[in-house]
DNA sequence: TTATATGCAAATTGTTTGCAAGTAT
DNA sequence: ATACTTGCAAACAATTTGCATATAA
């Protein structure tokens, strides 16, 4: 619920992006980069390299763990994605969202990831922010525990 | 100012956690573990294994780099001291404050940390974990972005 | 054509572990 | 004596890079 498939609208708009950044610095569309794009987008949220370079290999097995690696980065750069780095230590990679920030509810018993959003939360960050004359560029807010499921099961 | 060594009630109460958590577990007190201990008091907050290093060789240039990193954990087995990745991916090391659990400003041109407490943020998280059915062991939440000192320098 | 992209394998980075020799109890 | 510790070096895990070959423009 909390993650969803991005709208045709919104995916188109992704693309858009990424093509201009392509086109700005010179990059070239392969065949692998297609691929890459296209599996990104269907994958499940939060994927690391590993599971969509599975992915693309159902389709083409030849595809190296590199030009995933490098595409992701890609995608990080102009926008199209976002790298997080959770408690686990890899690296995982998320649709761009449209409007707001938000952030993760992170399940140590099963690695569900879930997103929220809490604007009030935001706001009093940018108090305390302000408080200390820091000027916030970004920011990490994970909550680590067990997921309803897991709560219900473990007790 | 957000920074500032324990008080010797303090170091005192962390000495006996580390001792009564060694004596449980039949491990022992060796000469690198006591210049460690003291080291890790001296040295500045949010202190890495390789910076601990450096300054416990200033005094005994035999110990080596494992000893550190596993007294270290050790540390953060018994409450000591918590373990904390930012950023860039290098572990470092705190020494447990009395009270309150606190949370981080972490200036990406400086690489100064900044601590700070804000109990309503606290709250508001309890709630949106509420929310999602969601129990909480711990959480982590970072702000990324210029100090006081690097925003007025930068503009 | 020619600069960019790919796939492989090797290099890096930071952490963790195995083991023979040393040491606290 | 015995079990824990140490320091070294090697193993690991995840990421990053160099380079010869392949390919888009």
């Amino acid at each position: 619920m909390s993650v969803s498939p991005p709208s045709a609208e919104h995916q188109a708009h992704l693309r858009g992006l990424l093509e201009a950044y392509m086109a700005k610095k010179g990059l070239r569309s392969t065949e692998q980069r297609r691929l890459i794009v296209n599996e990104f987008f269907k994958a499940p949220a939060h994927v690391t390299i590993e599971e969509l370079l599975a992915q693309v290999r159902a389709i083409d097995p030849r595809i190296g763990y590199a030009t995933v690696y490098r595409t992701l980065k890609l995608f990080a750069e102009c926008g199209v994605a976002h790298e997080r780095r959770f408690h686990d230590g890899v690296t995982r990679y998320e649709i761009a969202h449209e409007g707001e920030h938000h952030d993760h509810l992170i399940c140590i018993e099963c690695g569900s990831i879930t997103e929220f959003e809490e604007p009030a939360i935001e706001k009093l960050q940018d108090e305390v922010a302000a408080r200390y004359g820091f000027t916030v560029r970004s920011h990490k807010h994970e909550l680590y525990g067990l997921c309803a499921n897991c709560s219900a099961r473990s007790g």
